[in-house]
DNA sequence: CTACTTGCAAATCATTTGCAGATGA
DNA sequence: TCATCTGCAAATGATTTGCAAGTAG
């Protein structure tokens, strides 16, 4: 929980739980201690997370039986509904990261290590638009991998 | 099989049966009649073709019993390491498309009828280019995805 | 001959679902 | 009260693998 809240009228950031909450209610859904726990697990580290972090987290709380496996899948599916959280599909499983709180990003993806880079750029913004007025097509969003090897792989050989 | 071939010295198009047993030589592999098969459906339509299209044709060879589903599925990763394939994952699925013979390109998916449209933008190179250096990254691809709705399903409404 | 292949059936693996009992508003 | 949840075990669905029998060079 490392999460900055200011109470100034502009800067208040809602904190996980309590968005998700809200959400929930809006569905006519209940905020349990079994969501509570996911959500708290999913927004403890500020960084973005691929499965096997995710995963690691999440099965430690399973081991626990605090959480079983069907409701945290259940609960991930409910955060990336309520826009929390953003899923990509890497080599067959679901990567999950934070859409909340966070600038809208890209990633770079080194096959040698795994590891997930990000980056913004504001030429993919438009790129994005022109194409889509091209194809006269309505833009929703957009997902762009960017794969290579990364520097540190590159520096260990 | 609609390929355009000349005799000529420079514009000499090989074909993918060609193509792909020439790769499979390579590897002390045999072109068996299986792969033959399914290298004869896969670029027997021109188009890029989705995983519907494609499961449709392989499961009438597989009904036939011309082909076994396991060696489908060997044969299209055989496919995509020859490079003659490039496969990409749409809601939990792989779909493949022709990366021989045709251009490069990235694809606008229609989140209502599931439709993938190609497009090409010299500018997202330039924008690889840029990101991959100042990352100091070295960049083997790319895959971007435009989601969103197309005009056809517009108009439906 | 001998290594490479195929098809079958069974195994995986991630994810989902039916359902009976538990529980929060 | 009572609809919403949870966990369990089993179902799914795509893809993969072990293995014995077939086949190309």
């Amino acid at each position: 929980m490392t999460g900055k809240f200011s109470l100034g009228p502009v800067d208040v950031e809602v904190p996980p739980e309590e968005q998700f909450a809200r959400f929930l209610q809006g569905k006519g859904k209940r905020f349990t201690p079994q969501r509570r726990l996911v959500v708290e697990m999913v927004f403890s580290h500020h960084d973005h997370f691929d499965a096997e972090e995710l995963l690691e987290h999440l099965s430690e709380l399973i081991a626990q039986r605090r959480v079983s496996r069907p409701t945290v899948y259940r609960t991930l599916s409910e955060l990336v509904e309520a826009g929390m959280l953003r899923s990509m599909n890497l080599g067959g499983r679901s990567v999950y990261e934070h859409a909340y709180g966070y600038p809208r990003h890209d990633h770079l993806y080194c096959q040698r290590c795994g590891r997930l880079f990000e980056f913004h750029s504001e030429r993919l913004d438009q790129l994005r638009e022109a194409v889509a007025r091209e194809h006269e097509f309505q833009v929703t969003g957009h997902r762009l991998m960017i794969t290579g090897v990364c520097r540190h792989c590159r520096d260990e050989e």
